[in-house]
DNA sequence: GAGTGGTCTAGACCACAAG
DNA sequence: TTGTGGTCTAGACCACTCA
């Protein structure tokens, strides 16, 4: 059973998604939406906290809250596994392991796995589909301690998120994504099936658990002409920043 | 002055900062820090729910909160501004208008700007730099109702942004980034001063007031090897989504 | 000036984690 | 079992927007 904010806040979602509230309209007072669901102010206003840091709706102090847009933004699980991205569009997403091998941990393994320096992690390197076509390159690293129930796993299991889960009971629950574009190398270039120096879009992720401990990164590259990311920010919750690439630090 | 829950926020940030408290710690419970500064649990939950949406900390039910990074995103601001955010480095932003003229709105502008089919809207394309390098292109389209005050604006003028609230008392609340990767084309390449086919970010974002009004809608193309982008993600806090591109819809 | 959202309190009960 | 965060309430006062 869901908390009754959560329900409330799903009420107003589909209310907006079905354009009860179009965009650039209001939303109903807090106490008018208080009184229709029989709560108190204060988890009306935790409901509408949750469409605030999605982007969907906005406030300002002394005027009725407007709503900002009306696409629903996926759940941090179908950013997190590919697979579940895809199943949710209607699509089906294949895998497929290239390459895989342990490692001692280099400086950058450690830091970002928060693992002594040497520690045996393992690297994988697949090949993800969608509706049939290549688009996305993983290079992943796995920590040692998770490392032996990701190597159990079938080369061309489609979904490795929802296996570990499945096996391991682990739930990823916090990412920092890092987005930029790279040129395609020969490697890049043979396996997506583009051409070389074609744009790519890399994304280099950590992503941990919710007691925070970080369980893979991973380098990440899109055809560009597949796959895109977005963002809602505003002043009151942003999660993207800019930052200077290596040429210029 | 400003909220008590902004400065306890402000205060445990600082702290994570000087690493009093860091990365994989504990946080002090509820109680201790509501007693610690002399306020109500509801206002140190309030201080902390700030945090939480910007990824610096994780939590969940029954256990300690967790730090989960130490780096300080910066503010919507900084993200909008491309001159406020290279002064918050202590960089150098130049900006230089290549070319100025009024079309009238196409579909695209109209759905984007939410104004009426045909209205005459102002393009503008502009080179901006960082530290004496050419380092991103924007194309940006502004609503009529704003565009005079930006032609006003001198053609070298280092911070749009920054003039309009001056002049126009206008504050940037809202905005919505879709970001993917491109080749330059020729004129990209020209005034970028790379190569042709050399890879691009490319972010595609509109930007609204408070009261969710469209002032301006974007393409930016940035070099690859000068800047990049970072989002933070977590379960309950889902900023960020993964798209399909026009080449699989 | 009326209405609205922003802030803060003080207390209650529950669900979950960890020893 | 104990402590923790999650949920919810009922009320108070303030700051701001808008007619």
């Amino acid at each position: 059973m869901a908390a009754r904010h959560e329900e409330i806040a799903e009420e107003l979602r589909r209310a907006i998604d079905r354009e009860d509230y179009t965009v650039g309209s209001l939303l109903p007072a807090e106490t008018e939406l208080a009184a229709h669901y029989g709560v108190s102010r204060g988890t009306v206003r935790q409901a509408i906290a949750a469409l605030t840091t999605e982007g969907l709706i906005g406030s300002r102090q002394g005027a009725r809250r407007v709503v900002l847009a009306g696409r629903r933004s996926q759940s941090f699980t179908e950013l997190c596994s590919f697979a579940q991205w895809a199943h949710a569009m209607g699509r089906e997403a294949t895998g497929h392991v290239v390459s895989s091998a342990y490692h001692p941990a280099t400086p950058e393994d450690s830091e970002r796995l928060q693992l002594p320096l040497g520690t045996r992690v393992l690297h994988i390197l697949r090949v993800r589909g969608l509706g049939g076509r290549r688009v996305l390159l993983e290079r992943t690293v796995y920590a040692d301690w998770i490392a032996p129930a990701v190597e159990r796993i079938e080369p061309e299991c489609p979904s490795v998120t929802q296996r570990l889960y499945e096996d391991e009971g682990l739930v990823f629950a916090y990412g920092e994504y890092l987005i930029d574009a790279v040129a395609a190398g020969a490697q890049d270039a043979e396996l997506l099936g583009v051409r070389r120096t074609s744009p790519l879009l890399r994304v280099r992720r950590v992503t941990t658990t919710r007691a925070g401990r970080p369980v893979e990164w991973s380098e990440d590259r899109y055809r560009s002409d597949a796959v895109s990311f977005s963002v809602h920010n505003s002043t009151g919750n942003n999660a993207l920043a800019r930052k200077t690439g290596p040429a210029m630090s």
